[in-house]
DNA sequence: GATCATTCATACCTCCAGGGTATCAATAGC
DNA sequence: GCTATTGATACCCTGGAGGTATGAATGATC
């Protein structure tokens, strides 16, 4: 019947995650008894069993799986909310604009120059984050708009797709595959993928113990790959603005392309959003034209 | 920086829709001081004003109204967690569909019919509302799909429209305009509308004081359309539906098509709504090509 | 199969924060 | 200038959130 609290959403999204009461304690920075009556209170308030308990192990039953999928966007609701308000009351409003570093298909440049030119333009902010951080941005209210690799998960999202493109693989020049001029996946079995990377699942799994720092930036990146401890799936658009000496990119036979899109909160209502979103696909158009006469004129 | 309550956002909400402390505290069944100061922990706490008060005028901040926003949406998912944790555990699991009585342009029985015989289908329980009830219901979990009269605030929601049909115009047989066979909006000027109807605003607007109870059923509209009291727009569906012999109904050439269309929160992952959602377009698909087929053989 | 370790639940205590009452202060209207 | 209205302040009190100590149940081990 009384409403649900912040409170005890985060404490049963901990312990559905850990699925063990003295770890998401911990977690919460608590200790464990109180955090096993508030959930025992939340099952009682809600009539329902969330959890199917024994002294050794602790499992979501229908109804959490169902609170545990709206408590996380209830959460990131109430997060954005404040951030949200706490963005649009500072002195000097902005758009931040969410992307990873480098993942822009070199269209940034221009869509900032038409988003500039737009009379409902703020200040343009850039927020970096890691790979597929850009959709919880939003999500959370960090973010006014984002560049991102479809596909992502778009609940509570709008996008738009601006431009696709094949994925080459990066590898050192001196890689024995780089003497072939096409490859597949099954070639490279075996061979390193930098930590962070889209292959990785990200949510569940748990970084190895003796692993490196994921290499975040792109030079870090490209140094392991000269040396031939990793390759790594780049854009065709990375590669191209990166030529590196040590560097061979290949294309990947049976590697789907990427779609780079523009995103931003369904429920936007802000101008300078809506000018962004409509520099970024005017220039992505654009764009588009431009490669099909230089396809043209190359064919021709 | 700490997280904000659910408490906190209650609270703000009811002072920026009273703009009024003393109303507010009251609707929220406490007395003013403490609801001034939570606000104003709040503000703290976001760093942020959100209402600009005098001791005799309270009125949003741009950071305020930007909050309110998002605070109504954030509600909306904590109650929806509720309601939806709840109904997923109860014994018996059902689809809720929301929808306003007769508003189903007579498509509600082959739809249910179809969908009963998919195999992820479960027991449907209806659930009626008043007239744009719908989306809010499947917003705070109440209802899993919903039948709608488009267009209609999707925030989080999908939808796929089902049936666009005209909108007639019923009134007294015995009144002037009833002898005309088209009409328009001006025709009507001065004529009353039931309270309740969709030319109602609904939020912003309070019933009047003596204003008779909204009448919700189609009998006692009907009641009051025969005696000539009010004039009321239905779909064509509800007129075919609904002959009575001292209704009469007329087109009106200005008025647009209404739109019958079917919605369910737009992270739904339930089978049972994809098997509803299938079946409705289903049907809809099918009355659409009878339609056209019923044309043509009474043209030809 | 007896013992032990692990882990969730219970009992009890403490303290803070959310709510109430009384009152002040500021502003608009007459 | 007086009064009514309304938000802010001061102060008190109680409920509930969190901590500690401990119990109880289950799986593992020898």
């Amino acid at each position: 019947m009384n409403d649900l609290e912040v409170r005890q959403l985060r404490y049963f999204v901990a312990v559905a995650e850990e699925l063990h009461f003295g770890r998401a304690a911990d977690r919460l920075g608590m200790a464990q008894p109180p955090l096993s009556r508030t959930i025992r209170d939340l099952e009682r308030q809600l009539g329902v069993a969330l959890f199917e308990r024994t002294t050794r192990q602790v499992k979501l039953t229908g109804a959490g799986e169902v609170l545990l999928r709206d408590a996380r966007t209830a959460l990131e609701a109430v997060t954005a909310a404040a951030h949200r308000a706490r963005h649009a009351g500072s002195a000097s409003p902005r758009l931040r604009i969410a992307l990873k570093a480098d993942i822009d298909g070199g269209l940034l440049p221009q869509i900032l120059d038409a988003y500039s030119t737009d009379p409902a333009a703020l200040p343009a902010e850039l927020v970096l984050g890691g790979f597929g951080a850009q959709p919880q941005a939003l999500r959370d209210g960090l973010a006014d708009v984002a560049l991102v690799l479809s596909p992502i998960d778009d609940r509570g999202l709008d996008s738009e797709p601006l431009l696709t493109e094949p994925v080459l693989v990066a590898m050192a020049a001196t890689d024995p595959l780089a003497a072939r001029t096409q490859l597949c996946l099954a070639d490279l079995a075996g061979r390193n993928l930098p930590s962070g990377a889209p292959a990785d699942d990200g949510r569940t799994a748990p970084p190895p113990p003796g692993a490196t720092r994921p290499a975040s930036n792109l030079s870090e990146i490209f140094s392991l790959v000269e040396t031939g401890s990793i390759v790594f799936f780049a854009p065709a658009s990375v590669a191209r603005r990166n030529p590196r000496p040590g560097v061979a990119y290949r294309p990947v036979s049976d590697l789907p392309n990427c779609t780079l899109a523009i995103a931003w909160p369904q429920d936007a209502r802000s101008p300078a959003v809506a000018a962004f979103v409509r520099a970024a696909c005017a220039i992505a158009v654009a764009h588009h034209a431009q490669a099909e006469t230089h396809m043209q004129s190359t064919t021709a």
